[in-house]
DNA sequence: GATGAATGAGGATTCATTCAT
DNA sequence: CATGAATGAATCCTCATTCAT
């Protein structure tokens, strides 16, 4: 009777306490996510991970029951790499700030890379949808608290929506990774922040906020 | 044995027999869009797709190469759907205008349903990413020359980088059929407009187009 | 959405009704109950009786959901075979009669042979157990009844308990086939239904029921 | 590093990791036969034994070649248990010796269980098989030989076939455990006794016999 | 052309056995 | 000696694709 450990998303065979175990269990976590990388999903055997991890196919199944497994395990590691991040609009020069936020972001996702898989898990896995939506509603609602708040010191705009203003946020964020390969040129942080502070703050407020940080 | 259809005025022959072929090749295309839509792509059989339209799966060969091409062909067939539209912003009430060009590009988008396999097959299927791709980029040519145009007439903001408004504005067109999972509600095109078109014109030059509209 | 035919013992995929289709049916059910018989349940795969059928692996799982389908199948065709007979005791010469059955019997269970690889079933199997039970207590009820019949005419020993008879009629007419393994000689009919005889009629109403024979 | 016991009179090394050795041995054959019991043979995994023995895989390969050897060491140790017992018929009376020699028999068989795997076995272990009937082989002489005596006594019925009153005896004896699950009753080991008695001797030897004993 | 049975390669998973620690 | 992680052959089963009818 192997001890569970019960994660976010189902059950996991025992997580090993001796060193080398856990260095082989690092080792299939990291061959399964460059392989989910490289070839999809669905087309990485478990055989594949085992022997890019130079293991049997046998040991895979000891650390893990199967590949989808494995792949909760890799989420559930970096579930907050894969959120998009919770900027405030209290601070000065909100633009620098955002664009440093973003870049971080992105280039953390790009390293970990697992939001190439994602896509093509979420029409077959509620379950993994379903914590992930439920990570989402949550940095949705932070963000659009924050909004709400800066709405009452009359930071932002009063016509739009915060709801709508949120999900474009958010939306923008999510997609950033993705910026360059349609543009052809490396994401431009700074101007993609530019952007979506001009869906939060009216120009006015913006250069009262940057002046703040000027007069520092 | 081909059927004959002996008219009056000579003979078709074959012509049934042709347009039985493309009513098949429909059902076959249909079929497939419901079951990649109900199932997602990898789950669905070919033989699942040729029984739910009424053939053999032999059948199935004759019209498709594979699954693959099936897709293809209903990707072919309904690119322009796939893509987001390209508004002008020259026109009056633009923001009501936009708020129905995306009312119907959503309506079409759920209507269809093949946004949803996408995800699925990009990541392994990069022939197909570069048609999208490449179509992708093309919309986002035209809207950047309109922007370009609309900024050498002074209707839109200055400080924004074209470039970095266009991908915005493409980015949340491609997401809004999503919003309504996020928040719970329906989308609300006409504010989702608004904050598109608040990346595009200070709020003056769309107070001045809207006055237009009034003065009509 | 193939039909089904609920058998005795679970679910059958769609018994064809094509000729070519049964008859590869009924290849596969006999190779795999010669299989079987040569080595044993557990060590035969589907794989084997596939090619031992002369068709390919896939086939199998055209006919038969699994392995223990089949053998299901192959019991359920039989069960009458695999029963011990019920002989009846007020018909004359009981001895040549019953000689007679159990020659039949015999013949029958070993022509099949399946009454070999039932041991090695019944105790992973609980729900063929119950079956086999079942109709077995069928057969066990319908033997006593008989001896209850006979007891109030006076015909069999007064002395004996008629559940117990019946039970040691069943168990030596379960084993029969197995008796010349034992001895090394072939069963000898003749003698093992004198023996029965001798727990269900005393000498004298043996002889009764034999004159009366002679008499004829 | 082997433990030595350095008594006064000497060393005697190893005796006391014989000791331990020879208690891994016996909790891994009552773990054998427990799981064998429970389970199946087939099901029963050597890491199963093992782990239910307390000690790790590996050990197990220490002690038994594999699997099937553990078993033929079990079978080994209690062959007297598995076989039927060889009563005696010169005894008095003989009804109740045989109900008492048959309940005991029983009652041993049940403690050890083993015999429901034996089914399991034989048809896919032909050594087995063999040892065991070779083992049945001598008993059925046994009580073949005493049968014989008897008859030229003139203590048994003259007109049944020796051998085969002998298989019948056998085949009772070796099925009594089994009467309980046919009947839903308990075997009640008179009855029983008095059919087996009633293949050997006729009722009048049988009182001769009792009264010996009454008169005593 | 249409059919759907047949194919067999390939993926997931198990477990008897070995061997480094 | 004991350990239990590692091995990898072997099994079950699926499904894209072919082909005889």
């Amino acid at each position: 009777m192997p001890e569970r450990d019960e994660g976010l998303v189902g059950d996991f065979p025992s997580i090993p306490k001796q060193k080398r175990a856990r260095e082989k269990r690092q080792a299939l976590l990291e061959s399964g996510r460059e392989l989910f990388l490289l070839n999809g999903y669905e087309q990485t055997t478990a055989k594949d991970i085992a022997s890019h991890a130079g293991v049997a196919t046998g040991t895979f199944y000891r650390y893990f029951a199967d590949k989808r497994q494995l792949l909760m395990s890799l989420l559930e590691n970096h579930l907050e790499i894969l959120m998009p991040p919770e900027p405030s609009w209290f601070q000065q020069d909100p633009e620098g700030r955002l664009a440093s936020i973003l870049e971080n972001h992105c280039e953390q996702l790009n390293k970990l890379g697992l939001y190439k898989v994602l896509p093509e898990l979420l029409p077959k896995d509620s379950e993994l949808a379903e914590v992930l939506a439920a990570a989402k509603k949550k940095v949705f609602q932070t963000i659009l608290e924050r909004l709400k708040k800066a709405k009452l010191s009359g930071l932002i705009w009063e016509d739009l929506d915060p709801q709508t203003v949120t999900w474009a946020i958010m939306v923008l964020m999510e997609n950033v990774q993705e910026k360059g390969n349609q543009t052809g040129e490396l994401a431009d942080f700074q101007e993609i922040a530019k952007v979506i502070c001009r869906l939060v703050y009216p120009p006015k407020v913006l250069e009262t906020l940057s002046d703040q940080e000027n007069q520092k």
